[in-house]
DNA sequence: CATGTTTGTTAGTAAAGCGTACGAACATAT
DNA sequence: ATATGTTCGTACGCTTTACTAACAAACATG
């Protein structure tokens, strides 16, 4: 089932410049990883390039010959074929017959991305109470299910339950899997230790390596919300420079500029909730400011308020009423917030997740006609801003576009 | 003087593989343009890579030999010998003899970067009512200035103007050019067209391409923000997470997000100008909004302002109180307005570029205050805010920042 | 003076992509 | 039916690139 060796990954000190390991089947390429300008590039890692760049190729374009990636890619006929050919023998393509239609010419194989070929292992540790796992396949869908009760777990204890989860879930897979993608909540850095996250207990634990360790299996991890805007990306259509907002205990965002993720100096982009918003006081945060972004817009805080309108009484219609005003209100403050951060980063689109009955109505108004009042008309009126499709499984499936992105360079 | 041929930069279609060209000494790459994963990644890619590896580490190592290139790049000795070889007989590094102090083993001979072999050319379009010009040495030193009134020409005029400039600056060149960089007003794309730039009354002007073809030399052409962004990177030791504010006549913004000048979706990223900020109104904005960041902060509003007061009377202690106190308010509103972009981006260092009598004092102060007091903790105590050191020349020196990372990789 | 160290270069090898050329398989014109 | 032209995929040889191995030069030290 398991596929790809434990995967030192970082720190390839002596690569054998050998075709392919011993190991059989395994992908031969770990490719694209970001190309610091601090690093030296040889001619192998040019072809782990071009390999991503026809897998890419072939994912967005559906069926396509060999010829029509090599026109698409700019390679030679030969070099395309000899990357199919790779993919081919790695089980990430299969060819799909031949092209229908008369024309001149000998007929083109077709070739698709093998769907059923790999699968993907996802993990969600961003909900509140519960651990949960999911077998994706490469479209990134959902293929199995297994949950697990985090009950007060915390710190060691919650790393083996993390194990253990991801274990069950390896089990459920009908596919040599491809990775392990894990969306968490907190400050993780790009080897995938998670630097610090409260709500886990976790201070400075090497995820990754841990995970990688364990199960035998390349593993990506990345900041629930930077996971969920690139599901966005990959599975959800959204453009290239985009943000996601994740509303939930707290408030947080994922940024995607450019078409990759952005880390920031320490790690830590995204982080907006506590931000302060307005210059009109607020409510006192946990954090001790006053007006954090949280104040107005976490999920508690919302689901109370309306709670506590509903109890107070009053006819339904005046409820409802005073319900909209509160969440236009959060709606507001939120696009307080994005305001500065529209006009600097010129976004394309801004996309909310989180309690869909929260955040579908007035919320989303309110926060699309604040930004567009308080930003250039040249940024707004290009602005998309909406909740997203993806609904609860968006970072499960953003675990998959991990993967995919991190040991496949698709995106 | 002009060493390098017209340079039809993009799209280079067909590109003959030999080694090099006829013409000469001409720098024979094209060095690390930014690698959209949409592109095929041939070997003489990597090269150009590595080659813009050694010169980048001999740029910021100062003088070191082959061997030492060969380690710190990782690059083998073999490799970087030849790389070095390239580069000599490209005139961009030169040997300074040998290593002293008394060590077992063959002496070391020292290379460094030949800061006098080539020389850049750098034009500043951004002030007010004149073109600015200079030739700098790759150090970004100021070597030679032309500058020419601008009066109100505009459009197709200005662009003779700027052309003719050119020509100026580039007659005081005493070494080679390596290339031209220009740092202008509005909205530029990444191929060098000015999509808008209202000042300067261009729409979709072709600068790069115009200029290159007038100059026979090879051209870049970024916003000034962000020129000014990357010179504060290049020449001023700034981090590699870096947020630009220029306030002059608007107020704009250039960003460097991990080591890299950020466009947006279109290509408009730091326009900030007008982005509305606070939540108590202000005063009515040339755009039709109230309380844009304009409103606060540009310099004609401030030095009114504060002329304003002087010619009020009151004694000299009130006065400077009272301008004190519209000097820290408009810092307020830039700390209100820089609050969510800190958070969101994650920055480690901001820096303004103005008039220094204005932003050095209480302004800045105040910024800082107010950026730490809405923001957590974590993020504001590793901020750093503070004015530029680069002075006046700021964009010039962008503009050869420009060159230098466009044309040898080097940043 | 022998030995060890560091530097920089020479020679040979493996990988990657290119260009050319070729057979296979099809459509269409004669 | 045959000839011609087109498109697809592959085989062969070449160039570029960076690597390994080996070596001479120039120094310090016992």
């Amino acid at each position: 089932m398991t596929e790809a060796r434990p995967s030192t990954e970082t720190g390839e000190g002596r690569t054998p410049r050998a075709s392919a390991p011993g190991g059989g089947a395994a992908p031969r390429y770990a490719p694209g990883r970001a190309l610091r300008p601090s690093v030296k590039l040889l001619p192998e890692h040019a072809r782990g390039h071009n390999r991503s760049l026809v897998l890419q190729t072939l994912y967005r374009g559906g069926r396509l010959s060999r010829a029509d990636l090599a026109r698409r890619t700019g390679l030679t006929r030969v070099t395309t074929s000899d990357l199919v050919a790779e993919l081919l023998d790695d089980a990430l393509v299969v060819e799909v017959g031949q092209r229908e239609g008369s024309r001149p010419g000998k007929p083109a194989t077709l070739l698709e991305v093998n769907r059923s070929g790999h699968q993907i292992i996802g993990l969600d540790l961003s909900e509140r109470g519960v651990l949960r796992g999911a077998v994706l396949d490469l479209d990134g869908l959902v293929v199995a299910r297994a949950d697990a009760e985090r009950g007060d777990a915390a710190g060691e204890q919650l790393l083996a339950a993390v194990v253990t989860l991801a274990r069950r879930v390896a089990a459920l897979a009908t596919a040599p899997v491809l990775g392990v993608g894990v969306g968490t909540p907190g400050v993780v850095d790009p080897t995938g230790t998670v630097l610090s996250a409260p709500n886990l207990g976790w201070t400075g634990v090497a995820l990754q390596s841990h995970l990688s360790l364990e199960l035998g299996l390349p593993v990506v991890v990345a900041n629930d919300a930077n996971a969920a805007a690139l599901a966005e990306h990959t599975f959800g259509g959204a453009e290239s420079d985009l943000m996601l907002i994740r509303v939930g205990l707290g408030v947080g965002a994922g940024l995607l500029l450019g078409g990759s993720p952005l880390f920031g100096s320490r790690y830590a982009a995204g982080e907006i909730g506590h931000v302060v918003v307005g210059t009109d006081g607020g409510e006192r945060c946990a954090c001790g400011k006053r007006g954090c972004l949280e104040t107005w817009l976490s999920e508690p805080r919302l689901t109370g308020e309306l709670a506590r309108i509903r109890t107070e009484g009053g006819s339904p219609e005046e409820a409802e009423r005073r319900g909209d005003a509160v969440l236009r209100e959060a709606g507001k403050r939120l696009g307080i917030a994005l305001g500065p951060v529209v006009g600097a980063l010129n976004l394309a689109e801004i996309v909310l997740s989180g309690p869909e009955e929260l955040l579908a109505g007035p919320l989303l108004q309110s926060t699309a006609d604040t930004v567009r009042a308080r930003t250039m008309q040249t940024f707004s009126s290009e602005l998309v801003l909406r909740t997203t499709d993806l609904g609860p499984d968006i970072v499960l499936r953003g675990a998959a576009a991990l993967v995919l992105s991190g040991r496949l360079g698709v995106s």
